[in-house]
DNA sequence: TGGTACATGTAACATGTTACATGATTAG
DNA sequence: CTAATCATGTAACATGTTACATGTACCA
């Protein structure tokens, strides 16, 4: 029954279904909505680790219900892998980041074009800090107290896309263009 | 012949094959201190590259040289295709966060802990940048200049943990510790 | 009644990770 | 002579991605 440690991904899903029973559905969209600027999933993803902690006893599958939505429910197992998870050492982060890859590459890419495609990356990094900022601008009064947690997320992405709009107009004219 | 289109991995060994043949060691630690910041690699995953690139034509194996090792050379197909890569749209960043889960998970794990996880993080971070900022100050005069390039990947390695400082220093006394 | 959104799932494949096996060369 | 480092490679598996097949229910 036990097979292997949880991965993050699995983890996720039996934190949101402390919250209650969701069907794979619900789940990614909670998942992305919720943790998806700094942990992605698929959809295949959440169907396969359902059934594998379906099979390991960490989740139930409830009834069918409408539209043949199938729920899945945590477990007493469910909520003990998931405090073992929650509490060991996060592993570091990854980042993986292919523009840096063309910029350090950049010698091979013709001048304006390496400015043409920086310029749009720095276009999409503005769109996201403006939502971010969005978001934050009309969190309710006491959201700090209230949801720590989700609000520190939120402060990364703030601190995050404003350094990176800060990097951006940092570039020197070789990368970024007259 | 040219089966499938490259992945950034492989383009990127391509890329480090411009400056002349190298082996499968010699690549891996090259990529992991030019590239490694942003761009994780594993030694299989180089040689399994190399392999895949030699049976598509895009780099040939030379005679092995000392202690078996086996340098691989660029062709003209495979500065093609790098450059057909390299001129490609970047995707978007991809960051993954584990720490980011714990403290969004974090009202099911008991605060002391959680200070301690996210300053032993902290820390990490302080290392990382104190070691970008000697790479920094080290730099020899005119290198902005001379390598715009890899001098932008470092100031992105600046911005970001630089950020993330910022980041950890204003969390809340709920999620950092009274 | 037909299109759209909801919902589950499989298949195939690409990529990433860990562990291991093997041998060559060098330094002490 | 032996330990450490250099160097290549395979195997097994975990994870991530894309595409597809199927069916349900709502709503215009």
């Amino acid at each position: 029954m036990p097979s292997r440690p949880l991965n993050a991904t699995a983890a996720s899903l039996l934190g949101f279904l402390h919250e209650g029973p969701m069907s794979g559905w619900d789940l990614v969209a909670t998942a992305q909505s919720r943790i998806g600027d700094f942990w992605s999933l698929t959809q295949s993803q959440v169907y396969r680790e359902l059934a594998a902690m379906a099979a390991d006893g960490l989740v139930e599958a409830q009834e069918r219900g409408r539209r043949d939505r199938r729920p899945y429910a945590i477990t007493d197992a469910g909520r003990a892998a998931f405090t073992a998870w929650v509490s060991r050492e996060p592993e570091p982060e990854t980042i993986r980041f292919p523009l840096l890859l063309t910029i350090m590459f950049g010698r091979h890419v013709p001048a304006d074009q390496l400015a043409t495609v920086v310029a749009r990356h720095r276009q999409a990094h503005a769109a996201r800090l403006a939502a971010y900022e969005q978001i934050d601008a009309e969190l309710p009064p006491g959201a700090a107290e209230a949801e720590p947690y989700a609000v520190a997320t939120l402060a990364f992405g703030l601190a995050y896309e404003r350094a990176m709009l800060a990097w951006f107009d940092d570039l020197p004219p070789a990368i970024a263009g007259g």
